[in-house]
DNA sequence: CGGCTCCTTGACTTGACTCAAATACGGTGG
DNA sequence: CCACCGTATTTGAGTCAAGTCAAGGAGCCG
């Protein structure tokens, strides 16, 4: 985050996930339009970008951070219904408000465009159609993995499969020997919980069984080291990666 | 169902499901040429269309009947993710194998594309690329909400959740006074618990409590009539829509 | 040194699961 | 038309995983 000053200009050809986001597809004529509907905004740890139902006038790209897509019921009840990290894409084109809370878990920075400039050179750019719909079928895959671990998980396996996925995308060597994956963790227990479908009580006690058990190493609260990955991919139920057939 | 009889050839102009399938917006030109790469199979209630990582060699529309994704693990354990009504697209574009068991929970009717040329027309028509875009996010809006359905509600109101859905969906008015929606359940009781991340005794438990509280009317096992539907929606728990503002 | 917020842990409760049986229904063959 | 079978469903009794309620502890900042 802190490369990124607020307000800096960053061209797109120079963006960190130039490759990854809407426009990993686009030429750099198309580039240089977005450019010209582009603009940053920055968030803090705990804020909210869109409320649901809100009127939304921008579409946009997570560029470094995390934000978490929820949904709440009357009586507070909240599910988690998505993490976006970066590269990842925020907002509906052709609708008017959002469906879901949007909020930063941590500072964030995000590539907002313009909706109405956006859409319209949507229907002008096939590479942008293209590539939102591909991203899309994506996060629709990412949804209906996490069905499975929402319906049919113990606790235990939910946080095993969580941490799993953090490893998975945040692929920073282990540090020390007898380490495999090492992060930080960019979620409060009770955010967990919301992801997961649990009490922050649960959440608690199960992250504090997989280090009794050896299975991750914590330092202070929030960071997680994983001496086996294998190991952990067992706990979440899904071992299909077991490390046979590499 | 028997409206489509086996192998019955049907013009795209005639097709059920024309204005809301992933041909929606095409021309007539257009839908000529899906004409030519199109053909229907029929499926018995129970049959499974394709397994998890198999490789498919075409997509399609649900032009009739019902169909279920689900998704198993290792010790058996099923959760269905998704649940394919008349003009629900089958497949995804761009990749060789389902992510899913796909299986027919009534018989059913196909419209089938063979792959190849559906990519290259894809890539050609942007009226489907785009609708196929629309329909994606559709079923990403319904993923999530239905994680909050298996993440936060009770057995109770995930039944009602259920119920509540497959009312909407299959708007027949009431037949008799006192009755404001009635409709067949496409499902067994195991499939709703597979649907809910729940077992079959729950659903059952529950599915009779709805019944003595009034809630819905059970003639036979599968037939269910709703004689208040915005008492339905208070027991799902999403009573946003409970009646006022229209 | 308070006063936060975030997290952990303990004791008890409960909703949903498991195991086990009984019942309903549709179809088949006599 | 009826007896019989297999599948789908209901219901009961007992258990357990996760929730609730209630204290504490740890780190951070003014």
């Amino acid at each position: 985050m802190n490369t990124l000053a607020k307000n800096t200009l960053v061209k797109c050809g120079e963006c960190p996930i130039r490759h990854r986001a809407v426009c990993a597809r686009c030429e750099s004529d198309e580039l240089e339009r977005l450019e010209s509907i582009k603009y940053y905004r920055n968030f803090e740890a705990g804020q909210t970008i869109v409320w649901s139902n809100d009127k939304m006038d921008f579409v946009g790209s997570v560029v470094a951070g995390v934000a978490a897509l929820t949904q709440t019921m009357e009586d507070g009840r909240t599910q988690m219904v998505g993490l976006l990290l970066p590269s990842d894409f925020v907002g509906r084109p052709g609708r008017e408000g959002s469906a879901y809370d949007v909020t930063a878990t941590t500072d964030l920075v995000m590539c907002c465009f313009r909706k109405k400039p956006f859409e319209k050179m949507m229907a002008e750019t096939p590479h942008i159609a293209h590539r939102l719909l591909e991203m899309t079928l994506d996060e629709l895959d990412a949804a209906r993995e996490w069905m499975l671990v929402l319906g049919r998980k113990t606790a235990r396996e939910k946080i095993a499969s969580l941490l799993a996925i953090i490893a998975r995308r945040d692929p920073r060597p282990g540090l020390s020997p007898g380490v495999e994956a090492s992060f930080e963790l960019p979620l409060t227990r009770e955010a967990m919980a919301d992801y997961l479908g649990l009490t922050l009580e649960t959440v608690s006690r199960q992250m504090s069984a997989l280090k009794r058990d050896g299975v991750i190493i914590l330092e202070g609260k929030r960071h997680v080291s994983v001496p086996d990955i294998s190991r952990l991919m067992d706990e979440a139920g899904d071992d299909s990666d077991g490390g046979y057939l590499v």
